[in-house]
DNA sequence: CTGAAAGCGCTTACAG
DNA sequence: CTGAAAGCGCTTACAG
């Protein structure tokens, strides 16, 4: 029972006029007669027409579409952004074909061709590192790549991160300020430059101080590798006073080991997160963490990339976004302790 | 420094074959010889080309691409289905073209629109109604449409639920079996079918036990107003010894409320929720609820799209999936229970 | 199996 | 402002 399409020819048709008028009522900026757009205007909708975006891409060249590949959505900072992301890009008449990509360089690899296989005007990866043969791909056409939540220094993409080298310090500084004298790290996945970074800047203060970390460890940005860590973490004899966890997510399974264990967070246990996802502000964790502002990133991130879809020559640029430690009561706040 | 994309005539020179035998090439089922496969699959290495989806979804009328409508994105269960939908169509050649949309009805009437203008085959709303002017435009079009997580009778689309109305009777049962005698009942929003069914199922147990709710209020699928809900249910000088919450993301704010209150859940105040989302498996909730079996609700909802896709004429099917009660510490359970 | 040609539904110079 | 025409990059009958 499908209904043949109606085409700009059949508006045309209905409406007296040429198909290519019909085209110019519907693309803005270009002129016609208010008669002709009243005429054309009606037929339309007489007819129940509208442009075929396809058709539209494929001899304008531009698309409107930008690809977003993500990956660890059981972590609730990306859906977040993704929301977020997708309400920004669809304001401005984006829209956005998702992909999924495991963490593997590969797979998003993969991923990332198919993408451009449906010409997108950009590509946005969260939380997705790509092969720098790609790079150079997406590069070559002319297609701007936004790394989201992950910087990569060699790839001459843009993107967009928080400060994690200086919250991995602020999360460092702040328990050592408590008097915590056996502080662990469940690392952000290494093979990240988010989990690199963090780490990077936690052990920079230890170190200074003169303090070795009671254990280090990759906790992978894995829920049950978390948990796994941290019940060797509280194994032994004597046990960290303190945990600085790579994200909030894994944050959350360090708190459920520690509250099985018989241990309050806050008091036996000091344990600090990374993201303040909203689920980090709830009464049940209540977790002191490292704000990511994930508005302000993705609000980053759609300013870049589009410029450099809308004025090509654009470079690319790394955006670093200050994250702030937000105090709860899942760690020890330190006497006088003031921002 | 863009450099010109390579097209199937450019291949066809370098190959030195007709463009339609390129085109033959990368067309899956269509007739070359093996030296053609040969010849065209080097000079299209060598160059880098990678057929145009675009233009073959304008001619064959296919775009292979899915418009998926999602909302509610703070809720964890739509994540999750979100990450599985798009695994499966992707492994089927589909991608997903997404557009968030707020819970009102025009926000998915506009945003469904634009879906068609993409020329998806098919589109998938996830908690997200649609008006019937558009189920017209979509039935008209030829286009399915498959309601996820969400039923509505008059529309004529396929629709994947699990067993809302059952759901709510056993939630019930299972709190009348445990003994208990004041059941508040938060509901899921009252402007979608999943809320009114499982109300609908929850009463209808209550009222064939000469049982009157304790307290019955509308908490919109929302965080803040399910606080705000337990809030003031738990404020009077008489409480409810058990509440059926609408759904996870809501009870997760109720359990905060009654923690906050000095009162237990599972001991004071009984708790059952509807999803099983990954958070309620976790120990600082460790929820009792029905479970919505989201993988099966998703691949029942990849396949009828890609039956009424690929086959069409394929009738659209009303699927409904059951989900069981998990028992877990937030609720009392009744002595000898056995599920 | 293969090439020449038409056509998918648009936008955009080009003349008028 | 407007129409005729070319062209975006493909697929697909149609002959051979």
């Amino acid at each position: 029972m499908e209904r043949a399409k109606v085409t700009s020819a059949d508006v045309a048709a209905r409406a007296g006029v040429s198909q290519s008028a019909v085209s110019r009522v519907f693309t803005p900026g270009a002129s016609a007669s208010p008669k002709t757009v009243e005429k054309v205007r009606r037929a339309a909708d007489e007819l129940g027409y509208r442009p075929n975006v396809l058709a539209r891409a494929m001899v304008s060249g531009k698309s409107r579409i930008i690809g977003l590949v993500v990956a660890y959505l059981e972590n609730q900072f990306y859906p977040v952004a993704l929301e977020r992301l997708s309400n920004a890009l669809q304001a401005q008449g984006y829209h956005i074909l998702i992909f999924t990509a495991t963490n593997s360089i590969d797979g998003a690899d993969a991923v990332v061709q198919e993408l451009m296989d449906y010409q997108v005007d950009g590509i946005i990866t969260a939380s997705v590192a790509i092969s720098s043969t790609l790079a150079d791909s997406a590069n070559a056409a002319g297609i701007p790549v936004v790394l989201f939540n992950r910087g990569q220094d060699d790839s001459g993409f843009s993107s967009v991160t928080s400060t994690n080298f200086e919250g991995g310090r602020k999360a460092a500084e702040f328990l050592l300020a408590g008097g915590h004298e056996r502080i662990a790290h469940i690392a952000g996945w290494q093979g990240s430059s988010t989990g690199r970074d963090r780490q990077a800047g936690f052990l920079s203060v230890l170190q200074r101080a003169g303090v070795t970390p009671f254990a280090m460890v990759d906790g992978m940005y894995k829920h049950e590798v978390a948990t796994e860590c941290a019940r060797q973490l509280i194994a032994g004899s004597t046990r960290p006073d303190a945990i600085f966890v790579g994200n909030d997510h894994m944050a959350f399974a360090v708190m459920d080991v520690l509250r099985q264990a018989g241990l309050e967070p806050g008091k036996d246990v000091s344990v600090v997160g990374y993201d303040d996802v909203p689920l980090a502000g709830w009464a049940a964790y209540d977790l002191t963490t490292i704000r990511q502002p994930v508005n302000r990133m993705v609000d980053a991130a759609v300013e870049t990339i589009l410029a450099q879809i809308e004025t090509p020559g654009t470079a690319p640029q790394q955006i670093e976004i200050e994250g702030k430690l937000i105090l709860r009561s899942s760690a020890r706040i330190p006497e006088g302790w003031t921002q």
